[in-house]
Parts: C-alpha cells; structure tokens; sequence
RNA sequence: GCUGCAGUAGCUCAGUGGUAGAGCACUCCCUUGGUAAGGGAGAGGUCGAGAGUUCAAUCCUCUCCUGCAGCACCA
C-alpha cells in the first residue's frame, strides 16, 4: 500500500498509508483527541472522520474548540437526529432535506397531520435520548440503483426524487445515526453523544414548499436553534428577545405612530407622531435631491391601461396592479384604470413633452410617488412590505455614455444621506445579466462596466450577482446594516434602455437626429413607509432627536409652575422644537415614566426653584441622572439638535 | 397565494353551551407631590363577519375577512 505525507498546522509531516481516515489520525496522535475529534480539515475541506485521505494534504483536527466547524456539524446531526426522533415517534411521516441555517436548522416532513407546539417537546425528548444514547455515525457510498431500491422499498418517495435528482457521476453517500438511515452529503460527528444535549431549542413549525417550488406540495418544516454551549443558546434567545422589543408594530402602537385595519389591508393610517417622521424625513429628502440637481414633478394615480399596455405593465405585472373600472357617462364601454405601481411611465409621459435636446441631459426627475401594489397577503408585513407606499424614486434620463458619470453621482448622495440619517455599515450588490434578457450584448457590456466603474470610482467596492438583474438591464443594490445585524435593501439603481424604446423617449443629439435616452431607476430609502420601520427597529424607537415626532415635554412639579411651563413650551416652540407641556394632575414620577415609556428625548421638569431661576432640569432618555440649565441655555441646544442634519 | 395558528374593552390577556372578567390606559374626586406608576370612584365589549347545529352559541360546525409564523412572491 503506498503512503502519504500528512503535514500538520505545527509544520509537521508524518507518513500514513493511502486511505487513512481523518478518525485514525486523530486516534494516533491521542487517545484523547481520537474521542474529542469532531472533523478534519483537509486540504481547506471539511472532511467527516471517517472519510479515506488518498494523497498527500495539509490537515488539522476539528474539536468542538473549533467554532465554525463545530457549529456546522453540531447543527447538521441535530437535523438528522431530528427526523430519526420523529420517525421514532411517527413511523409513517415521510423525510425530505434539513439543512443548516443561522443560528440553527430545519427540516422538511410529509405528514398528514399538522404538528402541534406540544408535539415539539415530545420530539426534543426524544432527541434528548437520542444524543444520550451516544449512537456510532457511520457512512457508506452506494450505487445509485441500490439507493433508489432501498427508498421505493421503503416508501420515501422524496429520497427517490432526490437520488434521481442527483447528476450520475456523483456518489451517493449514506449516512446511519444508529439504525437509523439518510442520505446526506456530510460530513457528520462520531456519535450522536457529540452534540451537547442542553443547547438547542425547537422553535416552531411552518409550511414550506417542496423544493421551493409553489407548485409542489406542502410539507412542514421544523426549525431548530442550536449552539455549542447552553450560555450561547440562551444568550442567542435573549438577543431574539431583543429584537422582538424592537418590533416596528409594537413600537408604532405604543407610540401612537400609525395604525392599520382590515378594511385597508396593507395600507398605514398615519397619525400625528407618525407623519411627523414622515414629512420630516421626506422634507430632507427634498432639500438633498435639490441640492443634487433633480427636478421634482407629481403625476396621477389613476391612469388608463393604455399606457400600462405600452410600458408592458398590463402584461407583466397586471396580477399585482390595483384594477379600477370606471364607468364613464355616456360611455359605452367602462374605462379600466389601474393605480400605478410604479412611477417610470408616468416619469416618460412628463420627459415627452417637449423635444427634448441632448443639452437637457442628464435629467433627473424625482417625485415621492405614491404607488400601489396589490401584493400576495401573505407577504403583507406591518408598514415594512405593504400595498400603498411612497417611494422616493426619481428617473435619470441620460445617454449611455453618462451611465457612469451618474451612477457615480447618486453613489456618493446616497452615501451622505445614509450618513446623515445613521447608518454607517452598508454595501453594493452589482447584478448582471440575466438568462432571459433583451438587448445587445454590447449594450449589455457597457451598462454592467459604467456601473462597476461608477462603484469603484465612488470608492467603495461590489459583490457580484452573476444572473440576478432584471431582463431590461443591470443594477446596483444598497444594502445596509441596522444596529442589530440585520440587512435591509434599500437603495436601488438599474439602467434601463426597454422603457425609452416601448414609450418613444428620445432626444435630439448634437448631430440633429433622434437618439434614445436611457433611463436609471433610483431610490436611496426606497419606500418611506419600510424605511421608516427600518429606522425605528434600527433605534428602537429611540430616533435621533431631529427625527422624533415628540421632542420635549416640559413637565410641571407643582401647578404653581404652570405659568412658566407655558413660556418654555412657547420658547422651544418658537426656536423650531417640537415641545408640549405636561400641566395634569400628577406627580413628577407618574409624569418621567410616562414619557420615558413613549421614548420622548427631553423631559423638563420644572418646580418652583426653576422658576425663580428660569432655569429647567433636564432628563435625557436613558440617562438616570437629571442636569439645571438656564433656559437660554437649553434653548441654543435643543433649537440646534432639532435641525436635520444638513442644516446644522 | 399556500400551510399552520390566532381574532374577547384603546392595549396586554383570562374565561364559559345559559348574552363576560383582570391589569394598564380613559373620566371624575382627593392629593401640590422633586425625576420610571400616590389614593379612591366610575365609565367602557353585537366576544372579527355571515350562515348552520341547539330550547339556548362568544364557546360546537362551515364559509369569509383580518392578523401572526414560515414558504412562495417582490417584472
């Protein structure tokens, strides 16, 4: 038998006959690290212990010290152990895949019956002896006929998909967890007994499309959570606790921000407090676009399907349009409308009066659009994804060769904006051509390069999405990071030459004749309703001061102060604030908490001892302590922190 | 849209085959209190909508609507 050269992280290298499992590696070097042994890396693979090495390689042992691989495995037996547990328990359910996940796993089950909550904890008990029982995991590579043999005997009619599924020259690798059997890629633990009983949970239960495909049956998948210890779990369901506080729903009713009933499903009732959010961030909005060189304009609601027709709207994306027929008088036929979904007809209906000369280009024309989409009500998500919103969308009318020139430009804006409005961690998705598209290759070649360069000569830098842009062009995508770790698109900018070409855009160009502009779609929030529930997850409805809808509350100790709240309450009015006096019947401390919980910024309070001073103290939300200032004082401060950020 | 679960006072939730309850919020009274809930009283519900079973339905059954979780969707 030949030998190998195995070369550990220490540097050395020592000689193993061909075929020598990662396991046995383990087991020689120490007794110890032979049981402790999880995996193996291997040449940068992650190799299960029982897998035969056959030439030379780097390798390193994997322990549970070994997060990554700890983590993966750990969660990878877990769904194995998961399906044997409800096999055990309902020899008749059928099993499909589990694959790892954040944080945890899943897996799918055919099963008449829907599982219960209570049904979770008998499956985690059984789970429990399974891990107890410390079964040997052992793997062995079949012929594909015996596999498929094996499953149709056995009544798993998914396994047989999946084994036909897979392309001939691949192995089929089976795994058993004890007696029981799957068909899995690896790698896996030793035994069962390697994962740590005590830190994973079961979740919940959901349905989940067969492969992913609507079509198909729905199966029921399990989700679990696991980690390597019981304090990482807990400290994992803590942070889930978090976020579930940070909720914008629960945060838009407790601070009386918007509202939404079923007779508008997927459509805000703004209140007060919310609007003022809104106008706020929408009146900044407006100064930066201006700044940067936009025209703003505003167009209809309600627009005959004959333009829809034209954009190509009626026949792509009629099922998620809003249909209003109209009965005209005296007409003949009804008229059928749609409310516009989106703004870009409407945008080139505005860009075609008028011969338009190449010296108006670039031109950028935005509008807060109104839009409403009839979105699947199951994808309706508090004001995040809803029926009716606003975007802050604007088209950029150009030639291709000032893709890239512009591309730039709304780079940098965008930049500026997401600084001033807190949001320092975000990144560039560059999605390219697609398999079915329209175009040129070379028109392709160019709009993929402008914005790849426009990325670059921004100073930032892209991933790429090799397929995922739309049929008509390529785009950028936005995505930043709230303050919690979570992603959310916001930002967009796709270059399309379709709608010039089916609307008749187009311009005179130095030469005298016609030529097509090519339009960029751009938004930076996108819309002001998800964004805005972005914002306040992101905050936890603490939203810097400029942005809150309450500012200040000026609180009286005693009434005999009452005449003084008013004129602090006047004062901070007048110095552009939002302020409002807390005059009522009750004590100081009834008063602080209340307005602590509703997360207004600035309490005063104000006694008798402020008013012989004119002076207010100040309570800072999250902050214990309380500071005197002189009213001057907390005027200069509050009148400045109350401007939006480009105004300071 | 699909699967599952849910819908009782403004909010959070309890409850029962014989038309309902708590806490907070709300209103009024007492209290003028110094930085996260002072005390008392009161008012408030067609139990999501419709149909069915029943002597009787908020409760059981069916349909629908809305919400929640996930999937699918997001040209």
């Amino acid at each position: 038998m030949s030998q190998i050269s195995l070369t550990f992280p220490d540097g050395n290298v020592r000689e193993f006959p061909a075929g020598v499992t990662a396991g046995e590696v383990a087991a020689s070097i120490s007794t110890s690290l032979g049981k402790k042994a999880i995996s193996a890396m291997v040449n940068g693979a992650h190799y299960d212990l029982q897998w035969p090495i056959e030439t030379d390689a780097r390798i390193s042992i994997n322990t549970l010290q070994d997060e990554g691989a700890a983590l993966e495995l750990i969660r990878h037996d877990l769904a194995h152990i998961m399906a044997r547990a409800v096999q055990e328990i309902w020899p008749d359910v059928k099993v499909t895949i589990g694959p790892v996940r954040d944080h945890g796993w899943f897996y799918d089950f055919d099963r008449a019956e829907p599982f219960t909550p209570e049904d979770l904890g008998t499956i985690e008990a059984q789970m429990k002896k399974i891990i107890n029982a410390r079964d040997p995991v052992r793997t062995e590579i079949w012929e594909r006929a015996r596999a498929l043999a094996y499953y149709e005997e056995r009544g798993e009619p998914y396994k047989v998909e999946l084994v036909n599924k897979i392309p001939g020259d691949e192995p089929l690798r089976m795994y058993w967890h004890g007696d029981w059997q799957d068909l899995c890629r690896g790698p896996h633990l030793q035994h069962t007994g390697q994962v740590p009983a005590d830190a994973f949970k079961l979740t919940h239960v959901a349905g989940a499309y067969w492969l992913g495909d609507s079509s198909r049956p729905m199966l029921q998948r399990i989700y679990g959570l696991a980690f390597r210890n019981r304090d990482d779990l807990k400290a994992h369901l803590t942070m889930l606790e978090e976020a579930a506080k940070r909720d914008h729903r629960k945060l838009g009713r407790e601070m009386d921000l918007f509202h939404m009933q079923e007779e508008a499903p997927g459509q805000v009732f703004w209140h007060p407090n919310g609007w003022t959010i809104y106008t706020e961030l929408q009146d900044y909005m407006r100064r930066q676009q201006r700044r940067d060189g936009y025209v703003e304009v505003n167009t209809p609601q309600v627009v005959n399907r004959v333009l829809w027709e034209k954009s190509g709207h009626w026949q792509n994306y009629q099922e998620n349009m809003f249909i209003v027929e109209v009965d005209e008088e005296h007409a003949s036929q009804k008229t059928v409308n749609a409310l516009k979904p989106m703004n870009c007809p409407c945008h080139v209906q505005v860009y075609n009066v008028g011969l338009k000369s190449y010296r108006d280009l670039p031109l950028r024309m935005a509008e807060f659009g109104a839009c409403n989409r009839y979105e699947p009500s199951g994808a309706l998500h508090g004001i995040m994804r809803v029926r009716g919103f606003t975007q802050d969308d604007a088209h950029i009318f150009c030639t291709p060769a000032q893709i890239e020139a512009e591309s730039k430009k709304f780079i940098t804006f965008l930049s500026k904006v997401y600084a001033d409005l807190g949001f320092e961690k975000w990144r560039i998705k560059l999605s390219t051509r697609p398999e079915k598209r329209i175009g040129s290759e070379e028109s392709w070649d160019h709009a993929e390069a402008a914005l790849a360069q426009a990325v670059l000569a921004a100073g930032h830098s892209y991933e790429l999405q090799e397929g995922e842009g739309a049929f008509y062009g390529p785009k950028l995508e936005f995505v930043l990071t709230d303050a919690i770790g979570r992603d959310w698109q916001c930002g967009t900018l796709q270059v399309d030459p379709n709608l010039p070409e089916r609307l008749d855009a187009v311009y005179i160009g130095e030469d005298g004749a016609k030529h097509r502009p090519v339009m960029l779609h751009r938004a930076c929030l996108g819309s002001f309703e998800r964004f805005i529930g972005i914002l306040i997850e992101n905050h936890a409805g603490k939203l810097p001061f400029w942005l809150a809808p309450r500012q200040v509350v000026v609180a009286s100790i005693v009434s005999d102060a009452d005449p003084f709240v008013e004129e602090v309450v006047t004062a901070l009015t007048l110095a552009g604030v939002r302020a409002e006096a807390d005059m009522r019947n009750e004590k100081i401390n009834y008063k602080v908490r209340e307005h602590s919980v509703a997360k207004v910024p600035v309490i005063l309070a104000i006694g008798m001892k402020e008013v012989e001073t004119r002076t207010v103290s100040v309570r800072r939300l999250g902050e214990n302590r309380t500071e005197t200032v002189s009213l001057d004082e907390i005027l200069g401060e509050l009148s400045l922190a109350a401007k939006a950020p480009d105004l300071r």
